[in-house]
RNA sequence: CGCGGAGUGGAGCAGUCUGGCAGCUCGUCGGGCUCAUAACCCGAAGGUCGUAGGUUCAAAUCCUGCCUCCGCAA
C-alpha cells in the first residue's frame, strides 16, 4: 500500500517515524515549507522534513494547497492512503479525493470533543479528567470526518499541556499504526460523529495569559498547566510581570481579597488568595528577562514584602 | 546581520550609569539551643566577576570580538 505522509511540528514527526519503523511504505511526504524561525529568524527545517531527509523520502513543500500543484505532485505518487498529522493546511476536497482508500487524520482529543486546533491544550484548561487520541476520515468541515478508532488517557492533576502533548504523540503514533495496518486488511470500522456534541477548540492566544484570581484554586491551576509551555499563564506582582509555570494546592483559608499575596515564604513559595477565600502556592516562575526557576530561589534574590503585596486583577 | 534582555562562590540577586577593599538572601560544613522543625543563635569554607583582547596608576565596572542562556516573532 502506498502511503503518503502530511505533517510537520514533533507530534507528527512522531507518527511519521513509527510508520517507518513499522515498515509501512511512504512513498512521500508532505511538509510545510521552511520558516525563519527562533533567535535570528533562521530558515528551519520542520521536525517532518528532518526525517523525511534522514530516511531519502521524497519531499515536497508546496507553498499553496490550492493552486492545482500540490494536486499535481500528490497524484503523480499514486497514494493508496494519504496520512495527515498536524500538517498545518486545510486540504481542499479535490486532494482529498486523491487516494482510493481515503485520507486519515490523527486528532489529539477525544472527538466530536475538542475539534480544531489546539485540543490537547484544552482538555487540560477545563479540567478534564480524561482525554485521548482520535484516527478519523478527513472530511470537507474540519474535524468532522469518521472516526476510526480512539484511545483514552487520563490526564494528570499538575499536568502540562506540553507533558500530555508529549503521551498523545505516542500515543497516536501507536493508534496510527493500528488504523493503518486495518485498513490495509480492510478491517478499520467507520464511526459517524455525533455532531451534536461536537465542541471546538480554537487556538491559544497571549490574551489568554493573565491569571484571573477570582476562580477556585482548581481552575487556576489549570490554566496554568494549560497554558503550559504557550503562551504560559502570567501574572502582576506589585507591578512586575512574571510567568507562572508551576502552582500547588494549599489547606489555607484567607479573608483576604483575590489577589493578594498571602505569604512569601522562602522555603514555601508565594502564596496568593484566590476566589473562594482558599489560597494557592505559586512553585515555579519566571520574572521579566530572566530564567525560569522555582519560587523558592526566586525568593533568595527577590525578598518579597508578605502581605501588602497585591496583584492587580 | 529581525528586535530586546542576561551571564558575579553551589542557587537566586546587588554592585556596572559615576572605574578605587568581592557584597546580600539562601544552601553547604562545624558548633550551640530545642521534645521538635523548612525555626533561632555563633563560626567557617567556597569567587581567574562567561571568555579573549584593548584603555587605565587601577576594570565586575569603560571599549571591541567571541561563547552561552532568556524574551518577542506561532
Amino acid at each position: 500500500m502506498r502511503i503518503v505522509f502530511m505533517g510537520t511540528p514533533d507530534f507528527a514527526a512522531a507518527s511519521l517515524s513509527r510508520l517507518l519503523d513499522e515498515k509501512f511504505n511512504v512513498v512521500g511526504v508532505f511538509t510545510q515549507p521552511d520558516k525563519p524561525k527562533n533567535r535570528g529568524m533562521q530558515l528551519c527545517s520542520s521536525p517532518v522534513k528532518e526525517i523525511a531527509l534522514e530516511n531519502g523520502i521524497p519531499l515536497f513543500q508546496p507553498e499553496k494547497m490550492r493552486d492545482g500543484t500540490a494536486l499535481q505532485m500528490l497524484k503523480s505518487l499514486e497514494p493508496d492512503l494519504v496520512v495527515v498529522v498536524a500538517y498545518g493546511r486545510i486540504l481542499p476536497d479535490d486532494i482529498l479525493a486523491v487516494p482510493e482508500k481515503g485520507t486519515i487524520n490523527i486528532h489529539g482529543s477525544l472527538l466530536p470533543k475538542y475539534r480544531g486546533a489546539a485540543p490537547i491544550q484544552w482538555a487540560v484548561l477545563n479540567g478534564d479528567k480524561v482525554t485521548g487520541v482520535s484516527s478519523m476520515y478527513l472530511a470537507s468541515e474540519l474535524d468532522s470526518g469518521d472516526i476510526i478508532y480512539t484511545a483514552e488517557t487520563e490526564i494528570g492533576e499538575f499536568e502540562s499541556s506540553g507533558e500530555l502533548f508529549e503521551r498523545l504523540r505516542e500515543l497516536g503514533a501507536e493508534l496510527l499504526c493500528k488504523t493503518v495496518r486495518d485498513i490495509e486488511l480492510g478491517c478499520a470500522p467507520r464511526t459517524p460523529q455525533d455532531a451534536k456534541s461536537a465542541t471546538f477548540a480554537p487556538p491559544l492566544s497571549k490574551e489568554m495569559s493573565p491569571i484571573d484570581w477570582n476562580r477556585t484554586p482548581r481552575e487556576i491551576v489549570k490554566h496554568i498547566c494549560g497554558l503550559n509551555p504557550w503562551p504560559v499563564a502570567t501574572t502582576e506582582i506589585s507591578d512586575c510581570q512574571f510567568r507562572i509555570f508551576a502552582a500547588e494546592y494549599t489547606e489555607n483559608k484567607t479573608d483576604k481579597p483575590a489577589g493578594t499575596v498571602v505569604s512569601a515564604e522562602r522555603k514555601r513559595g508565594i502564596e496568593v488568595a484566590c476566589g473562594n477565600g482558599e489560597t494557592l502556592l505559586i512553585t515555579r516562575l519566571q520574572a521579566l528577562c530572566g530564567k525560569q526557576m522555582t519560587a523558592a530561589e526566586y525568593l533568595c534574590g527577590h525578598p518579597m514584602c508578605q502581605q501588602n503585596q497585591s496583584i492587580d486583577v
